[in-house]
DNA sequence: ATGCTGACTATGT
DNA sequence: TACATAGCCAGCA
């Protein structure tokens, strides 16, 4: 039990709270499907926060168990590319390696594989 | 507290 | 289809 009066907030604190809702979002992503970045933030509990969930993802780092390539933006492309072709292109590595396709122009056909998630999570 | 930034999205041209 | 704008909101300096 801590002592009251102090804040013990002096933790790694490389995770603000509430991006971990986040991430249990994107853990439930099975795997070969993908979800968009609004998607993810409505499932999470903050509607219009998409750009936070991308945040959110961006903070992950290297060494991550969350499948955050399963998450492309609502145009089906992947938005990591602006940060630089690389991380596009493993993303999009990963991505096949499950069995999704893209199509000619490099997207996403969301039509198809656009996961269909449900909060079905406490209530 | 204030202002800037961004792995976003919806809408208009 | 592609680019520009506006709205959005949490994190950070």
């Amino acid at each position: 039990m801590p002592r009251p009066g102090r804040v013990t907030r002096s933790l790694p604190a490389q995770e603000p709270a509430g991006w971990s809702r986040f991430y249990a979002v994107v853990r439930r992503i099975p795997r070969g499907q993908v979800a968009t970045y609004g998607q993810v933030a409505a499932l999470a509990g903050r509607p219009g926060n998409a750009r936070q969930a991308g945040y959110a993802l961006h903070a992950l780092g290297e060494h991550t168990t969350v499948p955050w390539h399963r998450v492309v933006n609502a145009q089906g492309r992947l938005s990591l590319a602006r940060r630089g072709p690389e991380a596009g292109f493993e993303q999009r590595f990963r991505l096949e390696r499950e069995g999704v396709v893209f199509d000619a122009r490099g997207r996403v056909p969301l039509k198809r594989f656009r996961w269909k998630g449900s909060r079905a999570r406490k209530r």
